[in-house]
DNA sequence: CTATAATCGAGACGGTACGTCTTGTCTTAGG
DNA sequence: CCTAAGACAAGACGTACCGTCTCGATTATAG
């Protein structure tokens, strides 16, 4: 997760039970006190852990959220429920539903903002975040060609505009939902946002450019 | 903007230029400092006004911050442009081009953040900036309506929950765009972005359910 | 009490009211809080009365303590005890009786203590507190002789330091005692001390220089 | 000087060089801008040294101000003169130095009018000022008995109450000459109090309570 | 009988200091 | 070399007072 690119051979070795205790510190921090009153001191207390092992192992409080928050997202997953449609309703709801835990309501969107003045912090959250998402929506689109619901991509520089595109409408639409409205992302608003969406891209794809 | 509910008649008037000096402070240290390095102390020196003054009129640093932005949003409007879809990519781009600016990037999305845990902050949110773009959505559809592009409504809850799903989609994709993938939003993206959208929401108004 | 040099014979004239409620209200505030957690404004509000006009009148802080606990010694007296020996007594115990109330024993020493700096306050204590009690050394000293207790001076100058000498260590014993030691001046150290006093006084004059 | 009563075996020791810093930037402070204008923050600037250091020692400006004032009396002494009305004499003047001294006065007496409404702050200027001084007149009087000056005590209540009755004379002469009266203390008025003092002293004992 | 002028209350103003908190570093002793 | 503990310099926090000011409203004398 943290750098750790050269490997100390001599003197004692870093406590690998620290860096899970100081990630679940950190998450329970962010769901009693949010992220602007989350100290490192005080997750440092909770970790059972010294402040100095804390800051030899994250740069801040930035990158340790970030990691804390990365965590959350390991449990995603595809699995096939039959058809595109079902698939992406799939991936709204369980996208939905780690917005929906405090410690990434919190964490996640206090991080983007950081990483507004941060190049290495929004890289740090696309790689480890991000992408991960970004992976689904990759896989249900070859999925769906597997399937036959959608033809193979022609044109490879096309087609990652159009991933990004759509990544960013599901993403998009799905926080702001859930942070800015405030309203539950439940399945009846999966199947309408997925209806427009996969209506749209079809009729997108038929008439490209001359509708 | 702040709370001015109750008018104290005796004693001398607050200063109104103090007021906006303040929030165009505010703007200036976003744009240099960030949210996250913005002080009040720091806010009120640049302001040439005393800590007292800003804490009398804002209760703290996301409060002020919103006002600050909010003020950002007063420009927006919507000239017609001729056509649902040009109107469309109109809000669109006026919405990222105010994202683009530093003092809208790093505030919007804090106080967004801090939104998570605080009620009233949200709600000052949606007031102040929600609200005021979420009324262009509005007269985009009696504009497309009286064109005849739209049918008008039938079912007005109906509507009102389309609307809420649009305004998701088109604020959701700008912001994730803009801050999250960090790619500009030029007239392409919003043209592609626009027709997706318009395609899904005529399909799904079509064939309603049974599709 | 305040300087009042000018007489400004046009305008609305001080409410004398004011005066005594403000001083009423300082040596309550003294009592309550002691010298240093007293505030100007609290002051002003128990005496139901703007800052502004205290500020009008008094200086600050220091000048206002003084008279407020300068009025404090307007009680004392030098009743006739019938000789040297009980009027001393007499005033050494008035004068702890002054000193044992809260409002005198705090405001009392920090003014003296702010007055090593400020040279206009200490002739203010001198004019207002000192010398109302010097007067009453010299008045005792005069009925000693009418009494034939004490001889008439022959040097002037000398009488002056000898006055100035009894009186320092008078009130610097009672203070001393009172402040310091945080001991009670009763009847029997009153009765000590002036004994010490007397004789100490008497044989000086006896064998004046020669001893 | 300051508590240190229980011993943190673990975690970085204090530095023994900011006691001494910040004392005498106090005592630097109180010379400067007396007791009323020194601030705890400007005494850290003065001393280098952090305001929590400062805090972690000190509980306020009275108990520091009282450990600055009280290194200034670690120098007084009582050198044998010869004879008690030598001895006396010097301590009166000695005293009197110390008293004359800018960062002395203004703290002394502010620290003694706080104290009146604070029983630990007076513990600790009679533990770390008086008694170093009463010290010094039992060993005058010790001294004295050995040269046969004065009688060995019998009654040990008795001379209890004596001396203090001595030292509270002695003290609050000088100090009310230095800081009431504002008059130097110079070897003819140290000559003259110490005259009286002594004969009074001896007619008391001479003659205890029929005179 | 109206000016004129200084007063009154109230409370906002620019400042300064408060005492606390957090940050990120450093210094111990111990594993 | 890592660890826990905690002191350290730096600096922001939000509050409290300071002494000044700006109000509208009184309350006097002077014309």
């Amino acid at each position: 997760m943290q750098c750790r690119t050269s490997a100390p051979r001599t003197g004692r070795p870093r406590s690998a039970a620290a860096d899970a205790a100081i990630l679940a510190a950190t998450r329970e921090a962010l769901v009693e006190l949010g992220w602007s009153k989350l100290t490192l001191g005080d997750v440092a207390t909770r970790a059972g852990v010294a402040k100095t092992t804390l800051y030899r192992r994250w740069a801040g409080k930035n990158e340790l959220v970030v990691d804390a928050v990365a965590e959350l997202f390991d449990e995603l997953e595809l699995p096939d429920l039959g058809s595109l449609a079902a698939d992406i309703e799939g991936v709204v709801l369980q996208f939905a539903a780690i917005l929906a835990r405090p410690e990434a309501r919190s964490g996640l969107m206090a991080a983007v903002a950081e990483s507004t003045r941060d190049d290495a912090l929004r890289e740090r959250i696309r790689a480890s975040i991000v992408d991960r998402q970004k992976r689904l929506v990759l896989a249900g689109r070859s999925r769906a060609q597997a399937r036959g619901e959608l033809p193979p991509e022609e044109d490879a520089q096309e087609a990652a505009r159009t991933v990004d595109l759509i990544f960013d409408m599901v993403a998009g639409a799905v926080v702001h939902r859930t942070l800015v409205s405030a309203e539950p992302v439940d399945a009846a608003w999966a199947q309408s946002f997925t209806r427009i969406l996969l209506l749209g891209l079809a009729g997108a794809s038929a008439g490209p450019h001359g509708a």
